[in-house]
DNA sequence: AAAAGGATTGGTACTCAGTACCGTACTAGC
DNA sequence: GCTAGTACGGTACTGAGTACCAATCCTTTT
């Protein structure tokens, strides 16, 4: 449809989608795309390590940007660092739109593909496992602290982004923020009884009880 | 070492541990693993789908243990099912000894390895949350708190046992015992200051400051 | 304008993973 | 002894991924 002089990445990248798409990944061979685009078999591995790489074109920018984006944070943010990061992702894979729904069919129907889409994710949560790592105090647990978070922010990404590919969400951003509540809520306790968590702390436990009426009263 | 008639399937994923220890994952070809082995090449996948997957010989019957195990667990006995079923793998890996050595090391030196290693990680995450998810109420985030406390519990199985790889620790049952308290303990926020937790109850506040005021004085 | 140099591309040839198919040997049960 | 099932080996093929070389284009320099 665009009248032609697309680049021969973004050619590549077009043609493999469509023929993936219609014809099925295993079914179509990097001979097959590479001519579709115009351009031979050479310049295909030339721009993308594999055939599986063509249907993530933008991991290794998206990964960039999340590095810079948590780069750009320090131990007082964060909370609005790690949030912001996840929301660059989310927004980016919504505004593919068509793709990323085609990109979703076929992961869910061809196991390499899945098994690359898993990978990448794992890039992502290690980002995250290791800002929030560099962020955390001499703690002895603070890594295994840090790679839970990470892997909590990773899974509620994912969760909302599957709904939002499944129709089942209108607003994804709104949706992140909710399960980024529910991540950063009191532990996976069942909320239907009452339970009470205690924290060490040094303030003297009357003023601590004295909060705690505070802050169930109010708000 | 051992005298000899160990079947074709043993004899082929002891050739594969030693040549891809030795010679390197790359350099070794699955015709160098089968004549090592004794067998043809066609034996050999039809044992394997594939030249990686004979690094993780028993995944298949270790998913099926897993998958017994929380099959057995219902929604009262929720936390000590995954506790178990998560042992269950971390006592299967640290009971290879040595072979689990040497896949660490090829896992972290070739990205195919370790892409597949994540794969199979994700599988076991994916049996936690299932699980979790048929055993949850019909809260609209059930399934987001299944899905976390399943990556929880996988991160947490794999902090401990990549410790122990690393010979960080001594005693992984113990070490894996004091992660699955540090994941079911509340939220994760700063504990260097005093953090007030919330839980929305139908008991009175009164009655609710009351237990906390007990809870920091006791125990 | 011409030459030089770098970058992008295409083509050829090769290795090896993975699949399909067929023939063969060994074993079990009648 | 015969047959049916199972485990195995061999051959042949497709296609992904790599290495290497030659051609073209575009920019810079003189």
């Amino acid at each position: 449809m665009s009248p032609a002089p697309a680049s021969a990445r973004d050619r590549l990248v077009a043609a493999a989608f469509d023929l993936f798409d219609v014809r099925g990944f295993d079914e179509t061979t990097v001979d097959d795309i590479a001519r579709a685009a115009g351009v031979g078999r050479t310049t295909f591995f030339r721009y993308f390590g594999s055939k599986e790489a063509v249907i993530f074109p933008e991991h290794d920018e998206l990964l960039a940007r999340i590095a810079a984006r948590l780069d750009a944070g320090d131990a007082d943010s964060r909370d609005s660092a790690v949030a912001e990061a996840a929301r660059l992702v989310l927004r980016y894979y919504i505004g593919e739109g068509d793709r990323a729904r085609i990109r979703y069919r076929l992961i869910s129907s061809v196991p390499v593909l899945k098994t690359r889409e898993i990978a990448s994710i794992r890039q992502y949560q290690s980002l995250f496992a290791r800002a929030l790592s560099s962020w955390a105090p001499g703690d002895p647990d603070a890594v295994l602290r840090a790679e839970l978070l990470a892997s909590a922010i990773v899974t509620a990404h994912n969760h909302v982004l599957r709904r939002w590919l499944r129709g089942e969400v209108d607003d994804p951003e709104q949706a992140f923020a909710h399960a980024m509540s529910v991540v950063l809520e009191p532990g996976p306790h069942d909320t239907s009884e009452t339970t009470v968590v205690v924290v060490r702390t040094g303030s003297a436990p009357d003023r601590v009880a004295a909060a705690v009426e505070r802050a169930l009263r109010g708000r």
